[in-house]
DNA sequence: CGGAATCCTAACCGATACTG
DNA sequence: CAGTATCGGTTAGGATTCCG
């Protein structure tokens, strides 16, 4: 086959990765992805919590640890670095004294945060769920 | 407010629950299931990689840990024993010699499986595109 | 303010051996 | 087959200090 439309590129590199395969790049991505402050950061800059979701806001490095309770400046940074390195986040450095830095989401970012924002929907949601079935099955032990 | 339905007080209890916040149960269930055996456990259950997605297929221990290639023994049945203590599968025993172990996913790990799906697709369908970030970015530096 | 660099320990996790 | 138990190495990740 000498050529080949984009799109149909596109549809052959789909089957060809397979992420339940251990040497498959996007099973390394789904790793980086299953992660507590990807998903978090993912979301706060999505606008969750904000009070308006899905209206992404630009969210200066203060912010974000204030909103992420709970979070070192190391693995902030670190989440920070990886997100924007795979295009998903932005960094603007505005050279003010003293400097203020801006993290917003690409489109490719905005994209992953539709999934990212029902994994956290969820667990707001079935949280009580959980809890019983846990309670019964210690119970039981 | 004495009286309150039961639908009532679940609206009300989502509205309490918020991952953001590192004190909140939904947090530590969001970090539990931020977790790459999870993710890929809940796909296979669900039918991802069978050709029949969306079908929950039980499988048997050893096929789980075939198809998750890369998992150790350990990972795994932790992996398992939690997400049957938290509802989201079943295990059955068959006391055939020897014996035959059954995981299949409950209604809430189906529920839960919509989302893990789309995370494992997302990074299949978008690896190229992060490939490319990552040179550019590496290169930049 | 938004980091980088260093040190250090707690946990994760793989490997191995053993069991019903 | 489907685990459990134990040990040990690796690493995630927190605390601290310093810097542009």
């Amino acid at each position: 086959m000498a050529t080949m439309s984009a799109a149909r590129k596109r549809a052959q590199a789909k089957t060809e990765y397979n992420a339940f395969l251990a040497v498959c790049p996007s099973r390394r991505l789904l790793d980086r992805l299953s992660d507590r402050w990807v998903v978090l950061v993912l979301c706060a800059l999505g606008g969750d919590g904000t009070g308006h979701p899905d209206v992404a806001t630009s969210m200066r490095y203060s912010e974000l640890a204030r909103q992420l309770a709970g979070v070192s400046q190391k693995m902030l940074t670190q989440t920070l670095r990886s997100l924007e390195r795979d295009g998903l986040i932005t960094r603007t450095v505005t050279p003010t004294v003293p400097v203020t830095v801006d993290y917003e989401l690409t489109d490719l970012g905005l994209s992953l945060y539709q999934t990212t924002r029902q994994l956290r929907t969820w667990a707001q949601d079935h949280m009580d769920d959980i809890q019983e079935h846990r309670d019964e099955y210690d119970a039981a032990q």
